[in-house]
DNA sequence: TGTTAAGCGGAGGATTCCTCCGCATATACA
DNA sequence: TGTATATGCGGAGGAATCCTCCGCTTAACA
């Protein structure tokens, strides 16, 4: 009963190639600041029908995580390299700056965020456990080497980051987001730092 | 030009009372966790047509905005008291603790503290900047007492709170946030803590 | 009590989300 | 190559929601 049964039918190109030009459309619009865009308009400048849309993605924070989940797999296979290469704050710190610099890069938008760190949603699992992971693994060496507290909760620094982020305004919403990184990490070392 | 003509009507009874049913309304539903009520809805329980919602409120964000109004500028006004009662960097942070507080209480939701702390919306320009005035003076107090660093952005601070705040889910939500609080003020302090 | 401006209220236009299902075609196999 | 069929396409249209518009009602004032 595991997973037998016949050997499925290699998914068809035109579905394939459809799909690529949904996220394609979806990014390039996001990224332009259309946060609000409709779903009607982005089929529409992907040539397909609505239809062919709702089955790929069966609503709108479907699409979103779908945009964005390639892009924090990569946030997250950055964490061994960061260990290897710096002493275990320094390591979270750059990975904190890293996150920062992904939500700026790709205009990451705020229903993304909220999905990601506040994470009721099921849609948003998977890329919300990478992201826990990550950061995880980093807070743990470091609370082992001696340099962190163990009673702060690394999501709680996620949300945070991500709470500066939300509607990022200001021209200067990025150097506020690096220094609270500093901060964070400030207040979150042990006594004997 | 400044403020002459007539002596203008005293506002109808009924108008004022059908605005203290829609904010009674609007702020129950809130609380409640519907958060995505519809207008029509929250005007047809206060009784009233969804044409007077409309010229009382505008918009959606514009009834969010005076439901939370009230209970900000309290917020606001409970700094000289905590300014006289507490050393200064204490000071901030019982106030970052009332912040909490009132969000957990009054359920605040998403686009209140969006608006509130991301502020581009002129909607939320009194809120908004009734609460940083508060934390502003509060930080300018810590600062020039010499236990807190001069490189910090008030505003971030706030931000980073409602950033978990932001969708409370998990029940330990607001411990939480009431670490994060420790957290801001331990990195924000002077080396010489 | 009469005048009048302030306020009421709901029909309905506009927008967006999402479903449904008949039609088209890429894939697999002979 | 030809055929069978599952997979995917696409858009009409129902439902929900936002917001506007304007004729009617009524509270305030003299």
């Amino acid at each position: 009963m595991t997973d037998e049964k016949k050997p499925p039918r290699r998914p068809r190109s035109d579905g394939q190639r459809n799909r690529e030009n949904l996220l394609t459309v979806a990014r390039t619009a996001f990224t332009a600041g259309e946060v609000d865009i409709a779903l009607d308009e982005i089929a529409r400048r992907a040539g397909v029908g609505i239809g062919t849309l709702y089955r790929h993605f069966p609503n709108r924070d479907a699409l979103i995580e779908a945009v964005y989940r390639i892009e924090l797999d990569r946030l997250a296979e950055a964490v061994p390299a960061l260990a290897a290469q710096h002493p275990p704050v320094e390591a979270l710190r750059a990975w904190m700056r890293l996150f920062v610099d992904y939500i700026a890069a790709k205009q990451m938008i705020a229903p993304a965020l909220n999905g990601l760190v506040g994470g009721t949603s099921a849609l948003y699992a998977h890329s919300s456990t990478v992201l826990q992971n990550a950061i995880d693994q980093l807070m743990t060496t470091a609370v082992a080497s001696g340099d962190m507290r163990n009673d702060v909760e690394p999501i709680d620094l996620l949300r945070a980051l991500a709470g500066v982020s939300n509607y990022s305004a200001g021209p200067g919403w990025e150097n506020s987001a690096k220094r609270l990184v500093d901060i964070l990490i400030a207040g979150s070392r042990t006594s004997a730092s």
